[in-house]
DNA sequence: CTTGATGCAAAGTGTTTGCAACTTA
DNA sequence: TAAGTTGCAAACACTTTGCATCAAG
């Protein structure tokens, strides 16, 4: 199935199932951040929205984003620049990110690896582990 | 060498290196931070130092957050809910943090394996870490 | 006595919210 | 047609900045 139809099916199921309502401008927004295939803010979104519906407004980005996360459509990420990033989280699996602090370009990898030990940590400390954010921040091959 | 002592020193030296001025403010705000014995936001460092010094404020305290951070006096942490965090760097080794997702205690940890791996990860992508950051969110041992 | 530092309030950021008008189910 | 949704602008929370005054070196 393709991304966006998958996207959309999750997403008005979850809607659904809220008694919310989809709407063109939710339609819309979620057709943006999938075929945004990347990471994005809510900013660039807005602006790639607007493009499609000149009328979508800054408020309903906000509103529909929190939605997205809710219901998985998106993962949200902190880079620590004061700012959210977002992409698409269904049908991946999790991965963890590099990120150059000079050109500030975002390397997904995945270590199973790690994993497993942050499990054993956990275990260690009696904690239950709901998700994790692992950044690597340094420079890229390019800017090293 | 007790704890301030030694920051002091490192932050004398740094702002010498720099020709800023040690003030009476930024020795106060130095004091309360290395005190505070933890994590704390701008704002609670902000409160803290008005205790010791009525006068202090707000700018300074980010102004001199900037320069204790500069100086690797503290180092910064992003817990993710927009709000920046501090905590003692000096002489102190590396460590990662669990975050319990309902009373917000944060727990240290350290794990030489999961740095190694991730030395081997960056090597794998030609990518030079220089510096990172790993939280485990979810229930701690009493909110579990 | 020169240069940097301070406090204040105003300005920035990124995000959220109140509200009247408007859509969706 | 009832309930949720929208755009707008104002409100927010946190942080930064311009400026006249002050203090460290």
């Amino acid at each position: 199935m393709p991304l966006i139809a998958e996207a959309e099916k999750r997403f008005s199921k979850f809607l659904e199932e809220k008694d919310l309502k989809l709407t063109s401008q939710r339609r819309t927004i979620l057709r943006q951040a999938i075929e945004a295939n990347g990471h994005f803010s809510a900013e660039k979104l807005l602006e790639i929205s607007k493009k499609a519906d000149s009328t979508i407004s800054k408020a309903t980005v906000y509103r529909t984003l929190a939605l997205l996360k809710e219901s998985k459509v998106l993962e949200e990420q902190d880079f620590g620049d004061g700012r959210k990033v977002y992409e698409r989280a269904e049908g991946r699996k999790h991965h963890d990110h590099f990120v150059c602090i000079k050109c500030g370009k975002i390397i997904e990898f995945e270590n199973e690896h790690i994993e497993k030990l942050q499990d054993s940590e956990a275990k260690k400390q009696q904690f239950k582990i709901v998700y994790h954010s692992l950044k690597l921040f340094g420079f890229c091959k390019s800017c090293g």
